[in-house]
DNA sequence: TGACTCATGTCAGCAGTCTGACATACGGTT
DNA sequence: AACCGTATGTCAGACTGCTGACATGAGTCA
C-alpha cells in the first residue's frame, strides 16, 4: 500500500468505493424486489411516476439512468401489464405523458416500502448529520462529473 | 417537490443519490475508456491484476462486482488478445492464478492514467478531509448492506 | 415562409451480464 | 476411508441495456 505503485489504490480509491457501495445497494435492492416480481429499473420507473405523474419516456429514462430506448421497451411492457397508461397521441410535441394506473399504484406501494427499508439498513450507522454530509459530498461529486466543461473561465 | 408525497423523496434519498453518482462516474469512465478500446469491466480486471497478480477468476469477479461466469467470458477474451495468461492446470485446487502479460501491463498503464484523471475530476471540489469523510461514510454503508444479518442481538 | 437545430418516440441489431447447471477439487466430519 | 458442504471453472441459454438509425414535432433565425 505504498504510493509508488502504478495504478489506482483500490482500497482507498473513492471511485472504487463508490462502485462497491452502488453494487452492494444494487444487490440488496434486487434481493427485495425479486420476490415482488420487479427489477430495479421497473421499480425506478414506477417510483418516478408516483412522484412526478405525467413524465415522458425520455424524462423517465434520465431519471432512471438508462437510455430512452431501454425505457421505451420497459414502458411498453408496463403498459401491456396495465401498470401505466399513455395517450395514443401526444398533446404537444412528441412527448407522451405517462401515468400510473390503480394497479400500478398498488404495486409501487409495496415495492417502495421494501426499498425504503433497504435504504434505512444502509444508513443504520449514520446519524442525521452524517447523512447530510453524505448528501453534500455525493452532490459535489455528481456536479463535478456532470459539468466539468464549465471550466477555464 | 413537496414532502407530503408517498414513496421515497428522490431529491434527498441517499440511495438515489448514490445511484446517480455511480451512474455519472460510470458514464465518465466509459467515455475515457472507449477511445482505448476497453470497457469498464475490462479495465477493472486488468487493474486488479496489476495490483494483485495471481488472482483467480472468482476473485477477479468479486473485485469487479460481476459474476464469475461473466468474468470467465472476459478472461477468455483477454487471454485470446494476449493481455493475460493462465496456467493450463491449477497448481492447487481448481483456481487458476492469472497474470498480466507485458502487453497487458502496457494497456493498463494508459487506462489507469485516464481513470485516475476522472477520479480527480470527481473529487475536484473536495479537500482531503472531505475525501476521508466520504471514505468513512461509504465504508459504513457498504458494511451495513453487506452484513445486516448482524442485528437483533 | 423555409432552413436549421434540437428533443422525442420507436425500430432493429448487438454486446455484456445474469441465471441455471454440471464436473472437479479441497476440508472437515463421522 | 467414505461423506458432505463449499468453492471453483466452465458451458449454454436468456435477458437487459446500449448503439445506430430514422421519422416526427417544436422552436429559432434569416
Amino acid at each position: 500500500m505504498s504510493q509508488g505503485e502504478p495504478g489506482i489504490e483500490l482500497d482507498t480509491s473513492l471511485g472504487y468505493m463508490l462502485k462497491a457501495a452502488a453494487s452492494a445497494l444494487h444487490s440488496a435492492l434486487e434481493a427485495v424486489l425479486r420476490p415482488l416480481g420487479m427489477t430495479i429499473t421497473h421499480y425506478s420507473c414506477l417510483e418516478l411516476l408516483a412522484q412526478r405523474p405525467g413524465l415522458s419516456n425520455s424524462e423517465l429514462a434520465r431519471g432512471a439512468f438508462v437510455t430512452r430506448q431501454s425505457m421505451n421497451v420497459l414502458l411498453q411492457a408496463l403498459e401491456r401489464q396495465g401498470l401505466v397508461v399513455r395517450p395514443a397521441q401526444a398533446p404537444v410535441g412528441r412527448a407522451l405523458p405517462t401515468e400510473l394506473t390503480a394497479l400500478g399504484r398498488r404495486q409501487i406501494k409495496m415495492a417502495s416500502a421494501a426499498v425504503r427499508r433497504v435504504e434505512q439498513d444502509m444508513l443504520a450507522n449514520l446519524n442525521a448529520g452524517e447523512q447530510d454530509q453524505m448528501r453534500r459530498l455525493l452532490a459535489a461529486c455528481i456536479a463535478s462529473l456532470t459539468e466539468p466543461p464549465a471550466s477555464a473561465t
